[in-house]
RNA sequence: GCGCCCGUAGCUCAGUUGGAUAGAGCGUUGGCCUCCGGAGCCAAAGGCCGUGCGUUCAAAUCGCACCGGGCGCACCA
């Protein structure tokens, strides 16, 4: 990494400050390194003039001076410069850029991204969806947010395990249950009055009409029956639930249900934790958490005064059970409408545990649907449904992944159901596979003349050892910039990875795609002298391997034919 | 009333830990293949970064107030 290099070279250069007596004391400040916008500002700077200037009450301008007359950066740099009002730009020497590319090459695009996490052990929750109706379009922006983070995570070192968690022992799935029986006895012909709050969906009635179809018993007693068509229904709309998902390509390691806390005792084993501790109380005939000692919120109802336990009491028992199975981080995905619920969470975790900070809550904006230019479908009447599976049988797999990671998730989303259905260059996930494709079709082309691009590899990985290598070839400024937006590659997961924001990927894909489809517009890659075909196929080699693994990271394919 | 998110080009949106002259796509206008995939490329026009005040060497970014849009504020789940 070329700019941990650089922060390297910085240090030494406040070291070197000291010993000679040019500053009063040691810097002990960690400098920042950036990438600057485009253009005459080098390929890194710094700012520690400006972080100094106060320290030595002396002018950024002169401090950046002064560092750089102590600085040896011969083996990296070209040049130093001191910049603006106390900038400090590094301009990279092309010979190493072109060397990284080499050092990806040998450590594989793998080995290259960083080990931010260094075997943290992370559970990242999200879909969560109560089994009682389908998966709609916002629970299908969550899942590729929560996959695509776990693989980011993944592909940075951290010990990721992902899991859905299953609200089964409510009363919504009660509903369901006896949602579902009186759809039943409406089929078998009784003239019933279907209730307001009951499920009102189809897909009830499908459920009911299945279990007379299949002759399924049914219990005699009413509560009995009801109970019954609870299990069956919830299981039979989970069942649809992870067929949906498989078919986005999204798979869990765990699914986790609520219903196991109770039944393992877990969530009056935490209640009777916090009443231990003091953090709850008795009003009103019920039991209350003291939010308001850890968070600005108001205090919260654990147990109800009819005795039963409330939602918030099973999932801090759910997220202390987290924090006992030995993960570090936990990320929550959300739903935005529920970020009210974060604090009191929070406390919980702060109160038990001291872990508040553990916990990040990811919010999912509401996604609206576009079809020639109008919203389309997100009528709040009950029972109407844009499900995620009728999106993915319209434009696929592909672009909805990458739609879904076009926007931060905390933004309003628009999908454009016409645009993401588009085979042009307006459509990005195109954009961006194309590139790969027009990549694979030179390989394919190199073949013909009888160039492996494989065997091309191993070949120039010699002659490196030889000292003749053909990278040294490369020297226009498209194939340097082409060379150092690959090495970005790494800056960007560590952005994503710290951040927990996947929708980088998606943009800086897009920007690294539109520099390949510009360079390739103007340079000739095949049928040139050998040693510069050679080159240029190499720097293409490391492009698709990036352009592959971004891709596969998205959960996006990448076909060598389109 | 209280809280959270959002406000950047005509539209949809990026903008790194606060950094230098604000970025892309679409749309508009005008160009580019005898040549590796035109599903592509190049160029032009387009901006009070919602408004005001503050913090800072430096603010689209941080703080406060206001304006506008969305969403929450249950002994619901």
């Amino acid at each position: 990494m070329i700019k941990k290099r650089i922060v390297e070279i910085i240090k030494e250069a406040c070291d070197n400050c000291k010993e000679k007596g040019v500053f009063p004391y040691e810097i002990n400040i960690d400098p920042i390194v950036e990438i600057p916008r485009e253009g005459e500002f080098g390929d890194y700077s710094t700012n520690i003039a400006f972080l100094l200037a106060p320290k030595l009450r002396k002018n950024p301008q002169e401090i950046a001076k002064t560092v750089i007359q102590n600085m040896n950066y011969n083996d990296t740099c070209e040049k130093v410069e001191p910049a603006g009002k106390g900038f400090i730009n590094f301009y990279v020497k092309d010979e190493i850029w072109k060397q990284t590319l080499m050092d990806i090459y040998e450590s594989g695009i793998d080995g290259f991204l960083p080990d931010a996490g260094n075997g943290k052990k992370v559970l990242i929750e999200f879909v969560s969806a109560n089994p009682t109706g389908p998966l709609h379009i916002g629970h299908g922006r969550g899942a590729a947010v929560g996959d695509v983070l776990a693989n980011i995570l993944k592909n940075t070192g951290y010990n990721v395990t992902k899991e859905y968690y299953i609200n089964d022992a409510g009363k919504q799935i009660a509903t369901l249950g006896a949602s579902t029986y009186a759809r039943w006895r409406e089929l078998k012909g009784e003239d019933i009055e279907y209730p307001q709050h009951f499920y009102q969906g189809d897909y009830v009635k499908e459920l009911a009409a299945e279990l007379i179809e299949h002759n399924v018993p049914i219990p005699a007693n009413q509560d009995e029956a009801i109970k019954f068509m609870a299990g069956y229904s919830g299981s039979k709309v989970m069942k649809g639930i992870q067929e949906d998902l498989e078919e986005f390509g999204v798979f869990f390691d765990n699914y986790y249900k609520e219903s196991t806390l109770y039944e393992n005792g877990i969530v009056d084993d935490t209640l009777e934790l916090l009443r231990q501790r003091g953090f709850s109380y008795e009003k009103d005939d019920a039991l209350w958490f003291k939010t308001s000692l850890f968070e600005k919120d108001e205090d919260r109802v654990l147990i109800k005064s009819d005795g039963e336990k409330t939602y918030f009491a099973s999932d801090i028992a759910y997220h202390r059970e987290k924090l006992e199975r030995g993960f570090k981080l936990l990320v929550d995905l959300w739903g935005s409408d529920h970020h009210g619920y974060i604090p009191r969470l929070k406390a919980s975790l702060e109160a038990l545990a001291e872990q508040k900070d553990s916990l990040k809550v990811i919010l999912i904006q509401f996604v609206t649907l576009l079809k020639d230019g109008k919203p389309f479908g997100m009528s709040t009447r009950a029972g109407q449904f844009t499900t995620l599976k009728e999106v993915l049988s319209e434009v696929g797999r592909d672009a909805a992944r990458f739609f879904f990671l076009m926007r931060k998730s905390d933004a309003h989303l628009e999908f454009d159901l016409d645009l993401a259905k588009k085979t042009s260059n307006e459509n990005p996930v195109f954009y961006v596979q194309y590139a790969n494709a027009r990549i694979q079709s030179i390989f394919r082309n190199a073949e013909e003349d009888g160039i492996d691009v494989d065997t091309l590899m191993a070949e120039s990985r010699r002659q490196k050892a030889e000292g003749s290598i053909n990278i040294d070839l490369l020297t226009s400024k498209d194939e340097i910039d082409l060379i150092k937006a690959i090495h970005h590659f790494y800056d960007v997961i560590e952005g994503c990875a710290r951040n927990l924001e996947p929708h980088r990927l998606t943009f800086y894909l897009i920007d690294l795609v539109g520099k390949f489809h510009s360079y390739y517009n103007k340079t000739r890659v095949l049928k040139n002298e050998v040693n510069l075909t050679t080159a240029r196929l190499l720097l293409l080699f490391m492009l698709q391997k990036v352009i592959k693994k971004g891709l596969d990271i998205l959960g996006v394919s990448a076909p060598d034919k389109m």
